[in-house]
DNA sequence: TTGAAAGCGCTAACAA
DNA sequence: TTGTTAGCGCTTTCAA
């Protein structure tokens, strides 16, 4: 036997007053006389009466519901992102439309827009270029971005690549390593940044940096460019990885190919996910604060539905953390 | 300039027909008239009108949204399952509303009492007993539940924790262990089915099982309970984790002590996280298919929404993958 | 094939 | 403090 759940008009009978009544109740909008109190408590209770979120929402205009869109949520950065949004959501009442475009590009806009009419604003994480981004601003909603938006007047919260990328250099150089690869994944738009940090660093002494590509930002895809790199022409003393789900992948080939990390590799990674130091050996990497990254952008964007709109572009520093998967050069 | 976004009165007006016209044209419901379309078409695009969906959804009742609880999504296995449950939605047009409780056992229930109001279905993971969980019947929602639900008329996804652990246990048997301890997560229900998987095994060969509790389902509760296990009384050759996260804090820790992995002792978990592969050593595990978890609750949920409804209990096989944490005993 | 009209459950002026 | 009333943007009979 389904019963129907009870309306407004429901509770205001119920209780001898009007449906306007019943919703200030309900909105806990101002104070209410000792009897009229008491019998819509009566007859809430009595109907198990609650508001229909969704008629509130066409009319208010509002859902409390944030929507999340990230490219990949096994992906122990984005994981964490969302959890720190999740955090900061929940604390201030709202839900959490999540949406995970799965790394493809060609359903992220339709998605996003669909996303939009339904929520209060957004967090987005792309690798559309800003240029091609302009839809967004149609949206009409609050957004955040999860990335530097240079040309676009969106807030965006983010992480300084290139000095991230800078201090990996400068690590590796410290421990007298010469000869330094990069493995990019040349689709995420933050990957020539890091790549122009590491240059610059290996400018200053007169080095080369040798660039390759793993063509996604997996483990996977890091196991397999292991041997391209390690057994091309030009062996490497040490490797910068886009991130370090590729760098844990390029360490476990580059184990079954019989080459040594650290002793015959340096490798490090960027992201320092959870699992990183559970590897072996445990991955040198670079913090990118990803949970709070989570937790600002969400903040951020709360305030801008408060009204503290405030564009500009927020970013967390990078920390350096240093474990065994990197060591003095050998020679 | 803010531009408000247009109503289907009008594209109604700029089309010169009524609202009902627009309305069926948006929704495929019928053929039109030639002219009819043309015009209907051009204003639409003109105005760049998209339906409002919250309105549609409190007229039809259907948000085309699946609500989600899990336990954290920090936790891999969930990721997954939330990777597998997302395909799916995606592929029919839903849309997940997710929420993560945090493990806050307090908190679960008016989530996803308020959860409930905005989706067409929801998919449950949750620690609360069955006993405890009649309430989920009066949420008048399609819902599958992520465990077995034996006293519950709702639908579920699982495993088969007893096989399991019974695999488990049965392996390190084979492996020459005789005395085997297990580090559990009380909390969790599926635990004393875990236990009572590895008893069973251990039982049949006359060995008793030593059983610890780790407080939580995470590689820090591993790391934390590894001495207690590893340096009291009474040693073990083996040790089956709850997990794979504790397994891995375990084994982190276990270095530390000087106990080596497996020589000193083997360790196993369950879950089969992405990780568990980059580990030192390669973690000893069970496949329990989250992601497929994911997708086949999803799928339920879908079908039930579509009228198929179906109460019964899914539940995976296990899979036992052997890797570099177990080995044979030595003495 | 098209349109008129009656709501869906609720909020928000405004009046009393 | 409480009630009346007019919608929010859309779908859905039902009639034309």
């Amino acid at each position: 036997m389904k019963k129907i759940s009870p309306t407004i008009r429901d509770v205001a009978a119920a209780a001898g007053v009007s449906v306007a009544t019943v919703s200030k109740y309900m909105n806990g909008a101002q104070r209410f006389s000792a009897p009229v109190e008491a019998k819509l408590k009566a007859a809430i209770a009595e109907l198990g009466y609650r508001s229909n979120p969704l008629a509130r929402s066409m009319i208010t205009g509002r859902t409390r519901t944030i929507g999340l869109t990230i490219l990949d949520i096994s992906n122990p950065h984005f994981t964490n992102v969302v959890k720190g949004a999740n955090r900061i959501a929940l604390r201030h009442d709202y839900t959490l439309l999540l949406v995970d475009t799965d790394e493809n590009q060609a359903r992220e806009r339709p998605l996003i827009e669909a996303l939009a009419q339904r929520v209060d604003g957004l967090i987005v994480s792309s690798r559309m270029p800003d240029e091609e981004s302009q839809w967004m601003l149609d949206l009409d909603k609050p957004l955040v971005l999860l990335r530097r938006s240079e040309g676009l007047p969106i807030p965006s919260v983010g992480i300084d690549n290139r000095l991230a990328a800078y201090m990996l250099a400068r690590h590796l150089l410290n421990l007298g390593h010469r000869h330094i690869a990069y493995l990019g994944f040349g689709q995420a738009r933050i990957n020539d940044e890091r790549i122009r940090g590491a240059r610059e660093c290996l400018d200053e002494v007169g080095l080369a940096l040798d660039v390759h590509d793993a063509h996604a930002p997996t483990a996977h895809a890091g196991e397999h460019a292991c041997s391209r790199v390690m057994l091309g022409p030009r062996r490497p003393q040490a490797v910068i990885c886009y991130n370090d789900l590729i760098a844990l992948g390029f360490m476990k080939e580059a184990a079954s190919l019989g080459i040594r990390v650290p002793q015959d590799v340096s490798v490090t990674g960027v992201d320092n996910v959870p699992y990183g130091e559970y590897a072996a050996p445990a991955l040198t990497t670079v913090d990118i604060q990803s949970e709070k990254m989570g937790e600002l952008a969400m903040q951020k964007l709360i305030d801008a539905l408060a009204g503290h709109a405030e564009i500009g572009h927020s970013m967390f520093e990078p920390r350096l953390i240093v474990r065994d998967s990197t060591a003095a050069a050998s020679h």
